[in-house]
DNA sequence: TAGCTCGTTGGACAA
DNA sequence: TTTGTCCAACGAGCT
C-alpha cells in the first residue's frame, strides 16, 4: 500500500492490549494496522459470563484503538475465511497474531498460516500469553515438567523477556473495511439479569488492569502472603479477568513486579509465583491436551463419581443452597461478582467431588459459564488437582472440610455474612445481589430458612475416602 | 542407575 | 487453645 508500506492486519485473539503485543508491534513496523478480532461460535463455545466480560473488553479495546486514531474491526465466523477476506477488501500483506496454547487454537493457528503463506501472504504468530513458551521449558530429560516446584525452579531464574512498550506509530489504513456493530453480537445475551449485576463488580479494560496493579504494588503485596487467603479480604490483586483476556500481560507484572522489589517493595515473590501457576496450567495443557476433557491420571476413569448435572443436589450447590456456609456463600458470590477467592474455589470443589462424588466435570463446565476470569487451563487444572485425578501429588485422604476452612480463614463470618442473606436483618447489597443475578424461576428468597447440609460433612468426608481407596 | 527427597493450599485426634 | 502426629505410600526430578 504505496508509501507507508505494507498493511498488516492485527487478528486479536486473548491480547486485548496495546502494551506488550508483539503482534501489534510486528504489524506496526510494516505499516498501516488494522485491528481485527472474530468471533468464532463454531470454534469457541464461550459460556455466557465469559462472553458478557469479553464485550466489555472489546469495548474498551475500541476506545483505546479510538483514541490512537485507528478502529476494531468486528468479524463474526470461521477465521480463516474472514482474514482471507479482509486480506482481499484491504490488500492487507501481512497477518500477525499472539499464539495461544489449547488444542482447538493450535489447530486455527496452524490452518491459519498455511493457508495465508500458501497464498503469498505474510502469516505470523508472536508469544505473550505466557511469560516463557511451553514447548521451551524442559527437564534434563527433554520432558515436560509435571510438577510445579521444579518447573519454577527451573524457569524462575531465567527472568522473562522485558515488555514492549505500545508502538509509538500507530497508522491507520487509507480506508477501513466494514465492522460488525459489536451490539448485534449480543453477546452479554446469555447472562439475561445478571450482566447488570456483573457490571457493579469488575472493570474491563488495559487502564483498569494497570490501576489495579498499581494498587497491588502499592497497597497489597506487602501482606499478600497472609492476606491472600483470607476470603473476606481484599488482599489480591483481582487482575484474573483481565488476564484473561490479556488487557495486561504476564510480562509486564513481572517486570512491574521485579522493579518495585529493587525499589524496596516486599512481598511480590509469592505473587509472581501464582503468575508462574499460570505458565504451568498452560504447559500441562499444552502437552498433556486431554487434560481439558479427561482424568489427566487414567487411574482416575473407574472411579465412581456421579456425572449428573441436573440432578437437585448439584442445583443446590449451583444456587448456593447446600446448607453448608462456605459452600453457599462462595457459590454467591460466584453468581455476583462472576468471580471466587481461589481459596473459596477448592472449598467449593472439594465438596462437589468429595463430599457430593460428582464428577469435577460437571464443576469445571459450571465455572466455564460462570467465571469471567475462565481460562481453559487454570480451570481444567484447578479442578484436576482438587479432584485427585490432576497432575499432583496431594494424598488422596485430602478433603477440606468448609466448616473448618470458615472458620480459619474467615473468623469474623465476614465473607459469610456478605454472600449470605438469610437470617439477616439488615443484609448487605451483595447478599441482596444474587436474588437479582439468579433467574427468578430458582424461587429463592432472602427470608428463607437456611437448608439442614445436603450432605453432611463427616458422612461425606468417609463415604468419599472409602470409594477413593475401593478404586481399582 | 538406583536411591533420595520432596511435594501450594488438609483433617482428625491425642496430648 | 495450641501443637504434634498420623493418614497411605506415589512418582517426579535430581544426583
Amino acid at each position: 500500500m504505496s508509501e507507508t508500506g505494507t498493511t498488516s492486519l492485527w487478528w486479536i485473539r486473548r491480547d486485548l492490549r496495546l502494551m506488550d503485543n508483539a503482534a501489534l508491534s510486528a504489524a506496526a513496523a510494516r505499516g498501516p494496522v488494522i485491528p481485527v478480532f472474530v468471533h468464532d461460535e463454531r470454534s469457541e463455545a464461550l459460556g455466557a459470563a465469559p462472553l458478557w466480560r469479553l464485550e466489555q473488553s472489546l469495548r474498551a479495546l475500541a476506545a483505546d484503538l479510538e483514541a490512537r486514531g485507528l478502529r476494531l474491526v468486528l468479524r463474526r465466523g470461521d477465521a480463516l475465511e474472514v482474514l482471507r477476506a479482509l486480506v482481499a477488501e484491504t490488500g492487507a500483506g501481512a497477518v500477525h497474531w499472539g499464539r495461544l496454547y489449547d488444542p482447538a487454537s493450535r489447530r486455527i493457528d496452524a490452518s491459519v498460516k498455511a493457508a495465508l503463506r500458501d497464498e503469498g501472504v505474510t502469516a505470523e504468530s508472536h508469544a505473550g500469553l505466557l511469560l516463557h513458551e511451553p514447548m521451551t521449558v524442559k527437564t534434563k530429560l527433554g520432558d515436560y515438567y509435571k510438577v510445579f516446584s521444579p518447573f519454577w525452579r527451573a524457569i524462575e531464574p531465567l527472568g522473562v523477556a522485558p515488555p514492549l512498550p505500545v508502538p509509538e506509530r500507530l497508522t491507520a489504513p487509507a480506508a477501513w473495511p466494514v465492522s460488525d456493530d459489536l451490539a448485534d453480537w449480543s453477546l452479554s445475551g446469555a447472562m439475561r439479569r445478571g450482566a447488570a449485576v456483573l457490571a457493579r463488580h469488575s472493570s474491563a479494560g488495559e487502564a483498569a488492569a494497570w490501576g489495579k496493579m498499581t494498587l497491588f504494588v502499592e497497597e497489597r503485596a506487602s501482606s499478600y502472603k497472609a492476606a491472600r487467603d483470607m476470603v473476606a479480604t481484599a488482599g489480591t490483586s483481582d487482575l484474573s479477568d483481565n488476564l484473561a483476556y490479556g488487557e495486561i500481560s504476564p510480562r509486564s507484572i513481572w517486570a512491574t513486579g521485579q522493579a518495585a522489589t529493587g525499589a524496596g517493595v516486599r512481598g511480590l515473590e509469592p505473587f509472581l509465583r501464582q503468575i508462574g501457576w499460570r505458565d504451568f496450567a498452560h504447559h500441562l495443557m499444552y502437552h498433556t491436551p486431554h487434560m481439558l476433557e479427561d482424568n489427566w491420571r487414567e487411574g482416575w476413569d473407574s472411579f465412581p463419581w456421579s456425572e449428573e448435572a441436573e440432578d437437585a443436589k448439584v442445583q443446590a450447590w449451583k444456587y448456593g443452597r447446600t446448607g453448608v456456609d462456605f459452600v453457599d456463600a462462595a457459590m454467591r458470590e460466584l453468581w455476583v461478582t462472576g468471580k471466587m477467592h481461589n481459596r473459596a474455589r477448592m472449598v467449593v470443589a472439594s465438596y462437589l467431588t468429595k463430599h457430593m462424588m460428582v464428577h469435577w466435570r460437571v464443576g469445571e463446565r459450571w465455572f466455564a459459564d460462570q467465571l469471567i476470569d475462565f481460562d481453559p487451563a487454570n480451570n481444567a487444572m484447578g479442578w484436576q488437582w482438587v479432584a485427585g485425578s490432576g497432575p499432583d501429588a496431594a494424598p488422596y485422604f485430602r478433603v477440606f472440610n468448609p466448616d473448618t476452612q470458615l472458620q480459619k480463614f474467615d473468623p469474623e463470618r465476614r465473607y459469610f455474612r456478605r454472600w449470605i442473606a438469610e437470617g439477616q436483618r439488615d443484609a448487605p447489597e451483595t447478599a441482596l445481589d444474587f436474588y437479582e443475578a439468579i433467574p427468578k424461576s430458582a424461587g429463592l428468597s432472602p427470608k428463607a430458612i437456611r437448608p439442614q447440609p445436603i450432605v453432611g460433612l463427616k458422612e461425606g468426608r468417609e463415604r468419599a475416602l472409602a470409594a477413593y481407596s475401593a478404586r481399582s
